[in-house]
DNA sequence: ACCGGTGATGTCACTTGATGACATCACCAT
DNA sequence: ATGGTGATGTCATCAAGTGACATCACCGGT
């Protein structure tokens, strides 16, 4: 990520990045699929750490209410370090690829969130709504939470934005 | 889109689509910013499609409703050959590569919503959170759709989806 | 009929991302 | 000392893009 902040995510080669981390390129390519990738070694750790708050949540409770539960764990974990996250998503921002590539791994969480909820006995479509709902709460709070200099934290902006769009989506 | 379907995307390089226009790979780049972009071609006219039909709604109109109003516009407007869109959308459901390119194509019609909206005199984050809810929607719905033999066709399905993200997101 | 401009295309050279094949080397258990 | 294993380096190669320049068809004005 420093030669990203430096110099920008696509003037910055692979071999630059091994050379800085005293490795060869073709070694960089053994721990990371590709070069965008190097910027989302975390997001897995995660999806299992919201599966696990998904897991978690009463049988009782209703999918909307699993989701919130998804969002309280989400934001306790990306919670924590506002200035690392806010270059992070600066960088991930200013370049197509990497928002590709971050898109696709909401995708990817979205789609395990939903697996949960069917797993849950949540029919379809509700599973995928929920859970897609869900992570349009998580993103458009998250991008305001780093936009921020020193608003609410991430938990109060999660649940702010997840009543707004009840709000939205209920008025007639 | 014949050569993607013959032999994948990835086993298919571009001077092969090049020869097959009666071209070269270069000329290829000149009209196409990349390999993927020549599966979204359409995607620019739909956006605009769409925004007309949301500065057409009427005054009144809730956030919700204009969304609704552009749902109507884009069932009418990809609702009409399924089986080309079944086709295509197999296409890139198989290849990582082009779902995060239509990821992004989706994200930019979202944004151009939001903006929209934002120019109807909806504040933030609420246009952002319709905007972002309209595109599920669209998608989930578009999902069904082509994944069914003989179902109803684009716009009811539409319609009975964003039914069910209201249920969804209202039940306690 | 000639001329100059314009746009589309081709050719060539080059960089970079990405991958397979093979060689090395450190380390560990036997 | 021996052999196996995992991490790394080296080398070759392919495909995606991109810039620079040449070519060619066509069109309007003289």
């Amino acid at each position: 990520m420093q030669l990203y902040v430096e110099r920008g995510f696509e003037q910055t080669t692979v071999a630059e990045i091994a050379k800085r981390a005293g490795l060869t390129a073709r070694t960089f390519f053994r721990y990371f699929a590709d070069k965008r990738e190097v910027l989302f070694a975390g997001s897995a750790d995660l999806q299992e750490h919201l599966m696990r708050a998904l897991e978690a949540a009463p049988n009782s409770a209703s999918p909307m209410q699993v989701v919130s539960a998804v969002l309280d764990a989400a934001a306790t974990a990306l919670g924590q370090h506002r200035e690392h996250s806010r270059q992070r998503h600066s960088v991930i921002n200013t370049n197509a690829e990497l928002r590709e590539r971050e898109l696709i791994k909401l995708a990817s969480l979205s789609a395990a969130l939903a697996e949960g909820l069917r797993r849950r006995g949540v029919p379809e479509p509700d599973a995928s709504l929920t859970a897609e709902t869900g992570i349009v709460v998580l993103r458009i709070a998250f991008e305001r939470w780093v936009s921020e200099p020193h608003g609410a934290d991430l938990s109060q902006t999660m649940r702010t934005t997840l009543d707004r769009l009840k709000t939205v989506t209920t008025a007639r």
